[in-house]
DNA sequence: CCCAGTTGGTTGAAAATCGAAACTGACTCG
DNA sequence: CGAGTCAGTTTCGATTTTCAACCAACTGGG
C-alpha cells in the first residue's frame, strides 16, 4: 500500500491501517453507535462501494467485526473489537484538537465521564507514577520494534 | 474537500485538513525534526508535487511555517507552529496503538517519563474524578459548537 | 569562466482511485 | 402481486496520484 516501505514506524503502520480519507471517519460512526452499512453510508455521504471496501478492510485487519443482527434475511452490523476500541485515544485527540483549533474552541460534540460527566481530555499518562505526564517531561528513545533515525527528536 | 459536508464534528473537521494519505506522516516528520523539502521527500517517498501541494495546505492552515534557513540561494525549512505542535496527541495516540496492534507490542519508538523512564501511555483522563476513563466510560453529547444527531452513543 | 552538484520546486502524461448512479438479490409487509 | 428495505456489486466518467523529466538559483572546484 506505501509505495517505500522501508520506515519502521509504528504511525505509518497505523496510518497504513486506517489512515485514508474515510476510515477514520467510519471508525467515529462506529464509535457513535452508527453500525449499519446503509446509515454509515448515508451519514457519511460515502460512495457504497468505498464503503464496502473499507469495511472489508477493517473487518480483515480484525478492528471491526460483522455481526448478524436479524436472520431472514440475514443482515449484519459492524461492531468494533477491542483492538478497534483501542483506537478511541487516537480519535479523541483528533476531536479536541478540532475542538480547539478547528471549531474555534466550542467543541460540537463533548465526550464526558459517565460517572461525573464533565468533559474528558487527553493526556500521556505515567504506568508506573499513577500521574498524567506533561509534554516537557517527555523524552523519546528506540524501542525494541527496531530504530528509526532521527536527528533531533524534541518537538 | 468533503463531499456531504453539513455533519458538524470536530473529527471530521481535522480530517479534512490533515486526513490524507500523506499529512500526517509529513507532520510525523516534522515532530522528529526531519524539517526540509528534500528530506522529507526521500525519507516518505511522496511525489515531490503533492509533497509541495500538502506543504502548501498547511502553511495555509497555520499549522506549518515556512522559515528560511539561508539567503543566497534563499532555501526555507517548514516548522510546526503551536497550532501544528498541538497535534502530537493525536501521532502519539496513534503510535501508540500501531506500537501494540501492528507492531506486536514492540514500539520501534518509545516515549518515556523523564522522572522514572517508563513508557508512557495515552490515556482519557477525567480531571475530576482524575482517573483514567476507559472507552466503556464514556458518552456523548452536543456541545455548544452544534448538535450532531446521535442514536446510541455507547461504545 | 565553466561545469557538476544541491535544493526546491514545476510540468505533463500514464495509472490508480474515487464518486454517482444504475442494478441486484433476498427478504418483508400490505 | 407490487412496493419497499437493506446491503451490497457493477459500470464508467472524473479526479488524484505517481513517475519521470525539466528548471532555476545558487555553490564550490578547477
Amino acid at each position: 500500500m506505501r509505495p517505500q516501505p522501508a520506515i519502521e514506524c509504528s504511525i505509518q503502520r497505523t496510518l497504513d491501517l486506517v489512515g485514508d480519507r474515510w476510515t477514520l471517519l467510519v471508525l467515529r460512526d462506529l464509535f457513535r453507535g452508527v453500525r449499519r452499512f446503509s446509515r454509515i453510508q448515508e451519514d457519511l455521504g460515502i460512495a457504497k462501494n468505498l464503503l464496502t471496501d473499507r469495511l472489508a478492510t477493517l473487518v480483515d485487519a480484525d478492528i471491526v467485526e460483522k455481526v448478524p443482527y436479524q436472520e431472514r434475511p440475514v443482515r449484519h452490523e459492524y461492531r468494533l473489537t477491542e483492538k478497534g476500541r483501542a483506537l478511541s485515544p487516537a480519535l479523541l485527540a483528533l476531536m479536541r484538537w478540532g475542538d480547539r483549533y478547528v471549531s474555534g474552541g466550542l467543541a460540537p460534540t463533548e465526550l464526558v465521564h459517565d460517572e461525573c460527566d464533565t468533559r474528558l481530555e487527553l493526556q500521556p499518562w505515567c504506568t508506573t507514577c499513577n500521574v498524567p505526564v506533561a509534554p516537557t517531561d517527555i523524552s523519546s528513545r528506540p524501542g525494541p520494534g527496531r530504530h528509526i533515525g532521527t536527528e533531533d527528536t524534541r518537538v
